[in-house]
DNA sequence: CAGTGTTTTGAACACGATTTCATAATCGTG
DNA sequence: CACGATTATGAAATCGTGTTCAAAACACTG
């Protein structure tokens, strides 16, 4: 007994506009669905009541019978962290616009991911999975994943293709390549130009891919441009962290008269460090240049010279790769390639 | 025919589990479902074998049946902005310990809420929806999500109790309340204190419960002070309005000796653009009060004194309202209420 | 050991959709 | 109008799990 007259509350299901538009269940089913044979009056009426009866067809179900969630799953360490959530809230919209949505996942706060995690995830079935997370290896997350291509964010060195988590492991994964000898180059061109020297780098956490490709990337543009060695001094991305690892440094009298910092909040705390504990000018006594170019860095306060990722490029890779995954399921792994840039503002010059 | 020696990419299901293990599949069910009678070294044999076959139980089919899709909805404007990213990462840890997850939407830039994507999220089953966004009434929320009970975050004002979309709407919701005098009236004080007579409100979004709110208490408080009127000037919570709208109003000669913020991050544009446009000195010259306490208001360039909601707090509320919610579906509108206070750090004395 | 009460078990059904396949309706053509 | 070719239709099977219910196994008592 099919009541029509339900409490209102419940779901509309595909058997309710059915029976009121007098067609089968699987006309409504294909009336929800692009590519199939449907007379058209049929499937506009379908459509008309469907929209009466506020039905839409429940995504687990569709789920489980054509193996798609149109979820896709997001690992992230931080959400609060300026660039992530920058990332995300982006990542979002384009998502949505392809017919998918993102699931949050948090790691703890150690960059660490545990397999609990990952079992967890698992049971939402995400259709693709992108890991913010660094140090956890391919072969581990698509051995829980199962059917999910994980993608990669990955930062090649000429001469040395793989590292980290990433060295000499073959298992299926795709890739968003960030080549940041480009904007790394035009920076320290520009530091030199205007007399610095003594240079340092603010690291970011000690095993995280991003903050030792950058570390490299300015070995070797400093050898190249006779500029020596990098002083590294040891940051965590976070603002507090790098202050306090810029009152180290400065106290110690050793100082530098340019600091490289392995991201923008990073950053942000060697500048109010400069100002606020030793009364150095910024750019004047001390030059800074950030990664990853945040909205923030362009206010006033800090007016940020930073290499810059293209956020809105970046975003498009990842779908376009996830896109592309989904479409061919067994072909061999995809890779997208972007550059960085120069943004020239207050804090050198 | 169910072959065991599967392509091992597939996804392990409960039958590959029961068979292995020479058990019907109901056990297998019940081995990972808490309140059942299953022979404790059954159960023990079930999940170890499940473990090798590195099995999950899949949570699409799992929803179908149970009605419970143990996905939380959370709709936003913009992510990137700090206090909603905060927001939403305390969430997610919070909702990942309760075995949920966070199913992330964003609406489109000015904070109206189109019916398209509340239908979009509809599809995906949502347990419990958190709007952050304001302006969308309960009984247009509750008619799209069907079995999910929205919740609101109110501003209530004494005198006062319903202002904007949650007026004169009676659908069931529940509501996490947010009583904004205490933090407000220890901030006026504070401000009149240091002798501080023309004082400014920075708007956020005019349709803003918050923002509104905001202003409405301040309003009350200074007069209960003998403080007149403030100077009301439009912002709509981001940092490059905020910095326009004082550059304008300062300009305009009329000038302000504080001004109050609608959120921290306007605080930081109007901080920014009382420096670097009039080499105004804060506080000397001008107190600044912020809202909300996130993360960046403690830098050292801002060092932002400011109303703070509590966010662990907040979070853990909200995750009440969310459980309760689930455990009593036909239950009266649930309610929690939290207190603000000021922060005092370098922006007034 | 019979009798009663409790725990364990698995077959059958349900959940809400898509996909397959055989049949019915429609179209185009000579 | 008859015929083959195409398109539209719905009955039945399917996806992976939770839930119900009656039977089976077990434990306890006198």
């Amino acid at each position: 007994m099919s009541e029509s007259g339900a409490p209102a509350r419940e779901r509309a299901t595909a058997q309710m506009v059915a029976e009121r538009a007098r067609v089968s269940r699987v006309a409504v089913s294909r009336a929800f669905n692009p590519h199939t044979s449907l007379k058209p009056e049929k499937r506009e009426l379908i459509l008309r009541i469907a929209q009466e009866l506020n039905y839409t067809p429940d995504r687990a179900a569709r789920a489980l019978v054509s193996g798609r969630s149109h979820l896709v799953g997001v690992i992230v360490p931080d959400v609060c962290s300026p660039w992530e959530s920058q990332e995300i809230d982006a990542l979002t919209t384009a998502l949505q616009n392809e017919g998918f949505a993102t699931l949050l996942f948090k790691t703890q706060t150690d960059m660490s991911m545990d397999q609990t995690l990952l079992t967890y995830m698992k049971g939402f079935n995400p259709d693709s999975v992108i890991a913010f997370v660094e140090n956890i290896k391919p072969a581990i997350l698509a051995r829980v994943l199962g059917r999910a291509v994980p993608i990669y964010v990955h930062y090649p060195l000429e001469g040395q293709p793989e590292t980290g988590v990433l060295a000499a492991d073959k298992t299926l994964h795709d890739r968003l390549n960030i080549l940041q000898r480009n904007g790394m180059e035009q920076a320290v061109a520009l530091v030199q130009g205007y007399g610095a020297r003594r240079i340092a780098y603010l690291s970011g956490l000690p095993r995280s891919l991003a903050s030792v490709a950058r570390e490299e990337t300015l070995r070797r543009v400093m050898a190249d441009r006779g500029l020596g060695e990098p002083i590294v001094f040891p940051g965590d991305f976070t603002y507090d962290t790098a202050y306090a690892a810029t009152v180290d440094l400065f106290r110690m009298g050793q100082g530098a008269d340019a600091v490289f910092a392995a991201n923008d909040v990073g950053a942000f705390g060697v500048i109010d460090a400069l100002r606020h504990e030793f009364g150095l000018r910024v750019p004047q006594d001390v030059k800074v240049v950030g990664f990853d170019d945040i909205e923030q860095s362009h206010w006033k306060s800090y007016s940020l010279t930073t290499v810059k990722i293209d956020l809105a490029e970046r975003v498009r890779a990842l779908v376009r790769l996830i896109l592309r995954r989904l479409n061919e399921p067994e072909a061999p792994a995809f890779e997208e390639t972007l550059q960085t840039r120069l943004v020239v503002r207050g804090t050198v010059g």
